[in-house]
DNA sequence: GTCTATAGACAGATAGAC
DNA sequence: GTCTATCTGTCTATAGAC
């Protein structure tokens, strides 16, 4: 390896840090303020960088907005996913009543705080109107519903209950009631706890209904 | 009445058709690029005004977005209430499979143009970080609820059938489906038609998970 | 010493409010 | 139509990592 590619590696790293630091500091300034509201300058001072920084890293405003959006939705995929794994490492086992079970299986600590929330609200509301980020947020929402089907069809499978619906549609009608919930008890002013608590009221009353009853 | 009577009432007339055109013309730019996005110029411009006319009747952007937001809560509670009014009126004749007709009289004609759709998502965002409009907006969704809780409920008792959830819960859950449903195919870009026959379908199904199986 | 990521000043444009 | 504030994106000099 000759000096100049150890170079290389080095500056990218570091290069590679800044951009994740103006991430970070975006995904906040995004999340309070709107991404119009936001100004690279305000991102900038929040990372501790000056527009410098950051017109070397990224083309645009937008540019930061897309490749933030995506980590977002790449993260809450990842947690679930991750708990489908888990799922099929410990091998299930799951009792009549596991309609809470499922609940707790779905969101578990994915007790999604403020920042994201918001985030996502934020991310939906420009996807309707920017057809490159629906098409993306559509597609990883999507993912996201196989998952949660995954980890339905197991629990169904291990528990021996069936549902009264394929479980592609019961993931989709559970991840609706989620956001739904969490949005409107973080609307209402709740803190995190609380709106985890609500959020599982709801979740397990829809899961009663998806069951069927014998 | 004094001619100055005349002439006043005449002015707030004037004052108020400038009021409204003013806000159907906020409403489209807002639904167009958003609320940060949207200059009082290029509101002024859809209007017909100047910029003289929007500062003689609002003190600021956001004093406007504000009005209009709750028009818009407003109208949707109305379309709805009208529709139980109606309801009441005629007398209810329903018979057993009135999944579907539940579904038809929750939105029907109500397919929410795509102007009122992204008229709520940017309402919706900004509530989330603003407390005034958050409880304005929350406030007006329970009266919704409650709206579509008194359809089901009267159909329910017609029909003869029961529910597996007190109409409250119902109504939430049709809600919530209903304006996931609608966003979603909105972002897929499709046409009002296909947003109106997607929505409908994922109600039917909804409504069928609320029926208590015979 | 070289190289490049970053700083910070700068210009052009456009916003809101009166 | 004006005035002030602010924002974006560019440009150049430099600090600091190798």
């Amino acid at each position: 390896m000759t000096d100049t590619q150890v170079a290389e590696i080095a500056t990218s790293r570091r290069r590679e840090a800044t951009r994740q630091r103006l991430l970070d500091a975006a995904a906040e300034v995004f999340a309070e303020v709107g991404l119009d509201a936001a100004s690279v300058e305000a991102i900038c001072e929040r990372a501790g960088f000056t527009r410098g920084a950051f017109y070397s890293n990224f083309a645009t405003k937008d540019e930061l907005f897309l490749e933030l959006a995506g980590r977002v939705s790449r993260e809450r995929v990842a947690v679930v996913t991750e708990r489908v794994a888990e799922l099929a490492r410990d091998g299930v086992e799951i009792t009549a009543q596991s309609a809470l079970e499922m609940v707790q299986l779905v969101l578990g600590e994915t007790g999604d705080d403020r920042l994201g929330i918001l985030l996502m609200s934020e991310i939906r509301n420009h996807a309707l109107r920017d057809p490159a980020l629906a098409a993306a947020h559509l597609a990883q929402d999507d993912e996201l519903r196989r998952s949660v089907a995954q980890i339905i069809a197991d629990i169904g499978d291990a528990g021996g209950l069936s549902l009264r619906v394929p479980p592609e549609e019961a993931a989709g009608l559970m991840l609706t009631v989620w956001e739904s919930a969490t949005v409107r008890a973080t609307m209402a002013g709740l803190d995190h706890e609380q709106v985890r608590g609500l959020t599982n009221a709801q979740l397990a009353g829809v899961a009663q209904l998806l069951i069927e009853p014998r």
